[in-house]
DNA sequence: TCCCATAATCGACCAACGGTCGATTATATA
DNA sequence: TATATAATCGACCGTTGGTCGATTATGGGA
């Protein structure tokens, strides 16, 4: 029972890696196994199929990520820095996504989009959470609190996801952010320092 | 060469229906050329490979649509009603959203994608112009209004994509357009009527 | 009308894929 | 040591997207 479920975390992982490196679709099973150096019937003693394995690479991605934002929200951060932060480790690790951006999104598009569905049914309670203290203490002022951090989370995905964004586009996500929340004008601002700040050298500023 | 656009049209039209019926991955080139009656070398005669019909598939789509679209563009619409009705033409026409109602989503993720980037694409510029129209008129109040307009086309597709949404989302939606664009409270709260005007006893509201 | 280039069609064939299965070996427990 | 079961193996399968050389229309110029 030890040694099998070793062997299912390695597979996952080595599947992980392959579907981020060059995408589920292009990925085969013999590749997976051939990298594991077992047999094929090994693999699907531990997976119903290629899809099911996507489905656990998934989860386990989504359990790391809502581990880390979840130990942000018990930070004593300012509720704005605290809700940016928690929609920012709301994706996959730094080392992983510069993986990730050596292949085109449009390749991932079924692993990406499965992903961001998940995260967004796992995010919304608690970023809802957040919102809610911020408006406790008056920064935020807004009903359907649900609904606003659903349509929040949709744009964030697609203002962060690829990091292809110019400064306007930083400056129109900010003003929405505010204005959905209901919150004043620069309450969210430090957005842009964050995004320029998080911009390791080591990557090219991606512009449109 | 008359004989041959046409059987290429007769292909895309059964492709396109089949794509929405069953979805892309779904669907085999064997079904589509037994559906034609055609050899499989006919096929590949006409199109390069199975993406490059999607793809061919996708902008005959996007062609109606954006056609329809610019129809709406030179009407007499109120500024905001005009607005709105150009994001809600760039979408498959209504007999076609029957049938793609019957197929899950997430069974077409590849589709439903690629032809929500082309229509972003394609009408980016179109909206621009009918909300620089309404700045005109004093009805809008905004800067960089592009980066705007690709932020309420994306929450517009998912609003509007799937149907499925509460009255909540759409209040959450008239306001967050209304903020983005710097209108004044009310100005688009036609959307509400307008979205249950719009479905037909002969579909079943879907509620979350 | 005949000829012939080319447009159009055909289907056998292929490699790669995801997946199955019965046989076989390792492991642990009684 | 015997035995149940966990784990591994790889040959095999059906389906898929795609190729190719052969064959049959088609239509315009001599």
């Amino acid at each position: 029972m030890k040694k099998g479920e070793r062997r299912k975390q390695e597979l996952l992982k080595i599947a992980y890696r392959m579907f981020i490196e060059k995408g589920y679709e292009n990925t085969s099973i013999d590749e997976i196994i051939a990298e594991a150096g077992i047999a094929k019937g090994t693999y699907y003693y531990y997976f119903e199929s290629k899809e099911a394995t996507l489905e656990a690479v998934i989860e386990m991605m989504i359990e790391e990520e809502v581990g880390r934002a979840k130990a942000v929200l018990e930070t004593s951060l300012p509720v704005p820095q605290k809700l940016v932060s928690v929609i920012y480790s709301l994706r996959p690790a730094q080392d992983e996504q510069v993986i990730a951006k050596a292949l085109d999104v449009t390749e991932n598009i079924v692993m990406h989009e499965k992903v961001n569905r998940r995260i967004a049914e796992e995010a919304v309670p608690l970023l809802t959470e957040v919102v809610k203290e911020g408006i406790s203490q008056g920064i935020f002022e807004c009903t359907n609190i649900e609904e606003r951090v659903r349509m929040l989370l949709i744009i964030s995905q697609h203002i962060f996801d690829d990091g292809i964004f110019t400064d306007r586009d930083v400056e129109v996500y900010i003003d929405v952010v505010e204005k959905t929340l209901g919150a004043n004008g620069g309450t969210m601002s430090f957005i842009a320092e964050l995004i320029s700040g998080g911009q390791d050298e080591k990557f090219a500023t991606h512009k449109r």
